[in-house]
DNA sequence: TGTACATCAGTGAACGCGCGTTCACTGATGTAC
DNA sequence: TGTACATCAGTGAACGCGCGTTCACTGATGTAC
């Protein structure tokens, strides 16, 4: 039964926003193509008139991810607090895809890993732009460091079993980052006014 | 063919070693039972006589690695420099097990996951007791926070298809723990001496 | 504008492959005498 | 100490299941007249 186009151009999306959903929530692996289909209201069989092959998809779908996400907006506070925060880490499936998805790309095809390079670098350069400061160098430095230790804290966050060792990580991250932000702040300013 | 008991116990050893190797090198999915029994040098077939289940080998690989690995020696500031270096997030086989599993323990099961809770408590512990400062509670944040930008830069660098960036996610980020470590002594320097 | 027909998006059964797991068997080990 | 035998670690063929992928088919779409 065939659609009309713009039926067929909105079941694409709506394919990859239940892979995007899906991958994050289950990883690669565990998502079958037929799980992908159903949760988008198909059958499998419909998937190779979108999709090349499952690999494909896969790259399609980090892109789409890493395209929805817009990080730190005008509250760059709120915004890492809410990262760091229980909420994120219990669900991935609405959650960073970058968190959820970059532990897993060393075993996945150059595709996958293309599109996550460049969502990473747009991430990294909306995070700089955001912080304050007037070295831009520094500000994308101070960027890569904290965006690193977020991202850091939340998958071991997710790795672990311990629920008191999961909060710690995330609560001591935020408040590690707040301390040494601030100290960063006051050696600064030591350095400006030449201490 | 019978083998006498210490041999068989040595095979064990065996087996986990090659496991704990594959594993960090390519991930739990796409290492087979047998791949790891061969890489031992043996047949599929008795790997049974030695654990109950692929997961149940997972999780003993995991504590395997994790009890093998010792972080945070006597040169702090080189293992963290080795650790965030190229050489270290090309080789992953030889390297941190944390940066190379912890992404992939969200879809595993609770046997492997409590295994990496107990080992991330213990790295953190050695890495707190490693680092300066008087007040074991302030050592304990800066561990967790820094460990996360370490564990979170090499994934991500790992996850990265460009070289370019690939390398500047590590460079960075040893920078700017650096950085920020050194503006944290200025920062308490002037609130020791009353700033 | 209305009708006839070619196109092609989606269906669902089927294929083939690989993997985790089982099992009957082998032959060296280690124990009982 | 030497011999007979029960044990059991390791072998490799086989099983069963699930997944990615293919394909003959269906019937709505959209075009040609």
């Amino acid at each position: 039964m065939k659609v009309s186009r713009e039926q067929m151009a909105q079941n694409r999306q709506l394919i990859l926003d239940e892979a995007s959903r899906l991958f994050r929530e289950r990883g690669f692996d565990t998502v079958t193509v037929a799980d992908v289909m159903k949760a988008a209201g198909q059958t499998h069989g419909g998937f190779y008139g979108h999709f090349k092959s499952k690999d494909d998809l896969i790259a399609a779908a980090i892109a789409h991810s890493l395209s929805v996400e817009a990080p730190a907006g005008t509250d760059l506070q709120g915004w890492m607090d809410a990262y760091l925060s229980p909420l994120h880490r219990d669900h991935p499936a609405q959650g960073c895809p970058v968190a959820s998805l970059a532990g897993l790309l060393r075993q996945q095809g150059p595709q996958a890993r293309a599109a996550m390079s460049c969502g990473l670098e747009d991430q990294i350069e909306r995070f700089a732009r955001a912080l304050p400061g007037d070295d831009a160098a520094e500000r994308r430095r101070a960027a890569i460091g904290q965006w690193s230790a977020m991202v850091g804290a939340v998958i071991l966050s997710r790795a672990v079993d311990d629920t008191a060792l999961a909060d710690e990580l995330l609560r001591q991250t935020r408040a590690w980052l707040g301390a040494v932000g601030s100290a960063a702040d006051e050696g600064d300013h030591q350095k400006a006014i030449g201490a």
